[in-house]
DNA sequence: TATTTCGTTTAGAATATACTAAACATACTG
DNA sequence: CAGTATGTTTAGTATATTCTAAACGAAATA
């Protein structure tokens, strides 16, 4: 039998995974976070299989995603040797663990490629005509300089110990 | 023959493909940006084909995307047909079109269905648990709350009209 | 009106991704 | 030590995405 609330949570957990899709990640994630969330304890691998419909290999493989994100947290009870998990209800901790992870990945990778290209162009004086060589240099500077902009900002929100809504609103008084 | 010039800017469009993609995008969108960022002038459909490597059809595509995103302006030139596309270089200016173009799109989608779930959730008593339903209550609110703190924030970063290092500089300050 | 030029759209191929099912590894339990 | 419970890894599959190649359409020109 499937109840009210059964049905209610299917289309927040449904809602969720496209969400999570839309943050560029698998829709079996937002749909074990959307499990996790609506849960009121942790839950084994095998309760989350059962409420996700997915196997436990994926289930598995999105958990795992979900706690390098800081969204889910890995507890133990004693005298059981199942992994237990639960949501990360604290957004504002979770915003944050998030950006750490991404920033490390690909987004430093892609930075880094930028600033190779600035000292490559800096280094060929003479390999390549000047005009085209000083244009080059003053557009990927521009890129650069942005990225840095960017960089500085999510390091700085990285680093705070909370970032709540009395931050937010400070932010929103200067953007006015 | 392939100049010292031609060797970096390919490695630095290479960059930018996979940063693309790390955005979310196309490798094709990143490349096809790289080309019009490192012109020193408008380019046309056909200079983009040849200097990406893609097809009419691929580029025509990418190009369009872009545009929609506000990273590439479409020009025209008298007496002539061709479409041309120039690169956007400020980029503040570019990345408020991109959060308008992302925000209608999916994650406004996301928003009301959380909404929605919440709205549902208020309506359910007595067709379902009251200690549950007060539980399920509570997370959805929450969750919603952060999503309407992300949202304001961006909002408010879509209505300046102009975002630089200046404002940047202050929000570091606030989050010191 | 026929021809050329240019951009878009479509059909199909190649590729990447995320899942399932099952084998596997590890650590408890009897 | 055999057997069981638990989570991870892998091989293969299904699906979605993004490209190519080619057909198409629209507009300008002869």
């Amino acid at each position: 039998m499937t109840t009210r609330a059964d049905q209610i949570k299917k289309e927040f957990i449904e809602g969720l995974s496209q969400m999570g899709r839309f943050w560029g990640y698998p829709g079996g994630v937002g749909a074990v976070f959307g499990v996790l969330y609506l849960a009121p304890a942790a839950l084994s691998l095998d309760e989350l299989v059962q409420r996700s419909g997915l196997t436990k290999g994926a289930v598995s493989t999105n958990v795992r995603a979900l706690a390098r994100m800081g969204l889910v947290r890995h507890t133990a009870r004693l005298g059981d040797r199942k992994d237990y998990y639960e949501a990360e209800t604290d957004f504002y901790k979770a915003i944050r663990s998030i950006m750490g992870e991404r920033q490390s990945r690909d987004f430093d990778q892609a930075i880094r490629s930028v600033r190779e290209t600035l000292d490559k162009l800096k280094a060929a004086r003479g390999s390549m005509e000047e005009t085209e060589r000083r244009f080059l240099i003053e557009r990927v500077q521009v890129l650069q300089d942005f990225f840095d902009a960017i960089d500085s900002l999510s390091r700085a929100v990285a680093r705070l110990d909370s970032l709540g809504m009395p931050t937010i609103q400070n932010i929103l008084k200067i953007l006015h």
